[in-house]
DNA sequence: GATGAAGTGAACAAAATGTTCAAATTTTCA
DNA sequence: TGAAAATTTGAACATTTTGTTCACTTCATC
């Protein structure tokens, strides 16, 4: 096993235990016992456990975002792209219980505001995803000529708040239904006529 | 609030945390924010940290106890009140999580060798309890006259592995149904014809 | 079997936690 | 009401736990 596939496996292993302790009753030992090694040697991988804990939080983040890259690159149509885009993305916390359990734990890793983003990057990387498909549906003539980076970010937004609702708040059911029907209105409004 | 009182809610406040975090990961502390009090004044209720969680597994343990002896005690019949006994005592588990988790983290609550017993005590007055149903079952004319001493061992034997096995290793239904049949043949088996 | 990579376990410093207690606060009751 | 008793606090302290480092061992590769 060549580092790379170590260094998933050791924040795939750190991930599922901090979401069963929480960061704080976590102890680095706990983590490495869940790997089979010795504390000590998980030092050759992280520079701390705060290290440890942000890359294993954004491994899972990554991890979500391909899912959602890979179910809508090979979708023809863009309004067919955006639905799917929206609804994969919503759902995946639904089956990624490590992630969801440690994003309860710690609501931060979403930020309202992008100013204090620990994972900035990763979610400027979503963004980016959004803002292509938004993008595209411009150019082949289907969206309307609306302000793209704008647009992007108040999506995104509004995408944020619905994952917190749902998996933080955990406000079930309706907020499912709103989401839904949130989806469908926005595509219309982008839609030409 | 009497001292009474209040030392019922403190072994009820940290029962339900131990479970929730297990003991070693239980701050005293925690116990004392489930209770909108300080540390410090917990240890004018309990000697140490080991002795609260003693003494909240305790009260945990004469709670199911007493809901078994209130069930039974109005019963006629001494079959029915055999019978009852069993069923009350076995079902009440699934009913207290905090228990129940403990139980769960912490196995050697329930002893299969009664010398390394911590709650003897409690044991002992839940032997009683089974004691006294046979002896009055005999004294009637109903049971069989067996060695009384000997056959409460046995059974109380029996009803800690069936504990064990559903709530602990959580071999469910067919556990519960094994249940149900051995009570059957347990008490055909105390008839007398 | 030499070389580098990976892993160990003991040592240490720092942080967290259990425990005590003098002082502050609240309750009790004459 | 106001003094005495009971309760609670919060800071101090001792102990234990935990994070982190590192000299050394083991393992893999050539």
């Amino acid at each position: 096993m060549n580092r790379e596939e170590k260094l998933t496996r050791i924040f795939e292993a750190a991930l599922r235990v901090f979401a069963r302790y929480g960061y704080r009753r976590t102890r680095v030992e706990d983590i490495a016992d869940e790997l089979g090694m010795t504390k000590g040697n998980l030092y050759l991988y992280v520079k701390d456990k705060r290290d440890l804990y942000e890359k294993a939080v954004a491994q899972g983040l990554l991890r979500w975002q391909a899912m959602v890259g890979r179910s809508i690159e090979k979708i023809d149509d863009v309004c067919d792209q955006f639905l799917t885009m929206g609804r994969k993305s919503y759902a995946y916390l639904s089956r990624d219980v490590s992630l969801r359990t440690v994003l309860i734990n710690d609501p931060s890793i979403f930020p309202l505001s992008s100013r204090e983003d620990q994972f900035s990057e990763i979610n400027r990387a979503s963004m980016d995803m959004l803002r292509s498909v938004l993008t595209r549906g411009i150019q082949e003539g289907r969206f309307r000529e609306v302000d793209v980076d704008h647009l992007t970010e108040l999506l995104y937004s509004i995408y944020v708040m619905f994952i917190i609702k749902t998996y933080v708040k955990s406000e079930g059911k309706s907020t499912q239904k709103m989401f839904e029907q949130g989806l469908d209105i926005i595509l219309h409004g982008l839609l030409k006529r």
